[in-house]
DNA sequence: TGCAAAATTAATGTCAGACAATTAAAGTTT
DNA sequence: AAACTTTAATTGTCTGACATTAATTTTGCA
C-alpha cells in the first residue's frame, strides 16, 4: 500500500516516502515525535540538507509540522478537516483550470453531488444553516454586485446547504466541487435578469430546506443546474459567435 | 485568494506560497520552466539550500516537476487526474484513521454520493464498466476470500460503479470517499451470511445498472448502506460486550 | 530558602561553497 | 555525414558553519 508512486530516483523523495508510509501505517502516531534532522540523517546516511528536503515535502502535505528550540523536532500531524479541505480547494481549482475540463462536465458533477446532500440537509439543518443561505442570499440580491461577489455569495449559499448535512465528510469532500466551480463560474457574465432567476431558485431550495421538504430541494437543485447550464450555453455561443464574427 | 494561510514565518514557506499563487493566478502557465534555483535564490536573496526547500514543497503537491542536465530545471506540472486521485486518497484516508470519525458518518458520506451517481451511471454506463463489476463480484464469491480482500474487491465494484457515470470529476471527487472507507470496512469481520447478503444487493445494482434503471440502482445502494450500517453496528456492539467482559 | 537572571543545550533555520551526476548542445575528428 | 568528445548549464548531494529559538539548568542575590 504505497500511497504515493514516488519512482523518483532522488534520495529526498526516497526518504520522504519512507516516512510517510510510517505514518499511513501508523508506525508513527499522532504527536509523535520523529528523530531529530541530525539522527535521520545518521539512519538514512544522508545529509542534513537531503533530510530537510524530504521533511519539507511531508510539512506541504501537512503530515508534520516542526517546531525550533530545545525540545523541537518534527512531530506528526493530526489532520484537521479544515487543513485537508483547503488542500483539496487547491488542487480541485487546478485541475480544473488545467485540464480545460468542460464547464459541462463540472456542473454536472457539482450538482450531482450537492442532490446528495439536499435529503440528509433537509433532515438536519440547523437554524444557523438557514441564516448563512438567507445571508447569501440577501448578498446576491445586491444591487451594483460584481460578478466575482455574486460568485463568492453564490458558492457561501452552497456551502451552507452542504454543511446543513452536518456530516463533517461530506462538507469535506463537497467543498472542492464547489468551491472549484467559482473559476469557472466566473467566466460567465450575468445578465441582471439571469441573476433573478438564480436568486429565485435559491429561493426554493432555502424554503425547502426550511421546511425539511427533501424533495423539493433536490427538485430545486435540478431546476437550477438545468438553468445554469443552459445560460452558460448561451454565453459560450455568444461568446464564439463574436470570435467567428472577429476573423 | 491565498491557496494556504501558509503563516509560518520560514523563508522557505514564504517562497513556495510566492510561487505557488503564481501558478493559481496563471502568471506561470503549464510547462512553462521557472527560474533556476541560482536565478531564484538570487531573486529572492535567499541561499540556494532554501529555494530548494521551498521547490521540494511545490513538488509534494505536484505543482511542479524537475528535471536535470542543461536544459533542466523546474517546471510547472499540468495536475493530472491521476495524480490528484492519489493525493486525495492518502489525505482522506489519513483524516478518517486521526480523527476518529465514526464508521456511521464516513458510511453515510460514501452511500449518499454513491446515490448521485447511479443516474448518471444507470444512463451512461459502457460494457467496460458492467465487466468490471461482474469481475468484482466473482471475486467477492470466492471461498476462502480473506476480509481485506473482500473489501478490496468491494472497493473495485464501487469504483466501477461510479466511473460509469463517465465524468472525470465525479470519479476524483469520489475516488477518496470510496477509498478511505476501506480502513474502516477492513475493521469489519464479515461473515459468510453477511458476505452472501452484500453480493446479492451488488448484484441488484449491477443488474439495475445494466438495464439503465437508474430507481433501482438508487434503491439498491440504499438497501445496501442499512444492511452495511446494521452489520457494523453488530460487530461493534458484540466486541464492545467483550470488551465489558474481559473485565 | 526562594526567585529571578544568566548560561547551557538541543533543536531547527539559513548560509556559503564545493563536488557529483545528468543532459543537451556545440565542437572535433575520421 | 556520422560518430565521438568536449563544454556548459542545471539539479542533486555533501560538509561545515553560524543564527535563531526555546526549554532546562545553573548561578547569583536578596
Amino acid at each position: 500500500m504505497n500511497s504515493t508512486p514516488e519512482t523518483a530516483s532522488d534520495l529526498s523523495s526516497h526518504i520522504a516516502a519512507n516516512i510517510r508510509d510510517a505514518i499511513i501505517k501508523g508506525v508513527l502516531i499522532v504527536d509523535e515525535r520523529l528523530p531529530s534532522e541530525a539522527e535521520l540523517s545518521a539512519q538514512f546516511n544522508v545529509s542534513r540538507a537531503t533530510v530537510r528536503e524530504a521533511l519539507k515535502r511531508l510539512a506541504a502535505q501537512s503530515l508534520i509540522r516542526t517546531q525550533r528550540g530545545a525540545t523541537g523536532g518534527a512531530f506528526v500531524n493530526r489532520i484537521s478537516f479544515e487543513a485537508a479541505q483547503t488542500q483539496q480547494i487547491t488542487t480541485s481549482t487546478l485541475l480544473l483550470s488545467m485540464n480545460d475540463v468542460s464547464f459541462e462536465t463540472a456542473c454536472e458533477a457539482r450538482f450531482a453531488l450537492e442532490r446528495a446532500c439536499a435529503p440528509l440537509s433537509a433532515a438536519r439543518r440547523q437554524d444557523h444553516h438557514l441564516d448563512a443561505m438567507q445571508n447569501a442570499l440577501a448578498a446576491q440580491s445586491a444591487p451594483d454586485l460584481s460578478d466575482a461577489g455574486f460568485c463568492a455569495a453564490d458558492v457561501a449559499f452552497h456551502r451552507a446547504l452542504v454543511d446543513g448535512a452536518c456530516n463533517p465528510v461530506l462538507s469535506y469532500q463537497l467543498a472542492g466541487a464547489v468551491e472549484a466551480m467559482q473559476p469557472l463560474m466566473n467566466m460567465i457574465t450575468f445578465t441582471a435578469w439571469s441573476r433573478d432567476a438564480i436568486v429565485a431558485r435559491h429561493r426554493d431550495i432555502a424554503t425547502a430546506i426550511a421546511a425539511r421538504d427533501a424533495g423539493a430541494a433536490a427538485q430545486g437543485l435540478t431546476l437550477l443546474e438545468e438553468e445554469t447550464q443552459a445560460l452558460a450555453r448561451t454565453v459560450f455561443a455568444r461568446r464564439s459567435k463574436q470570435i467567428d464574427a472577429a476573423r
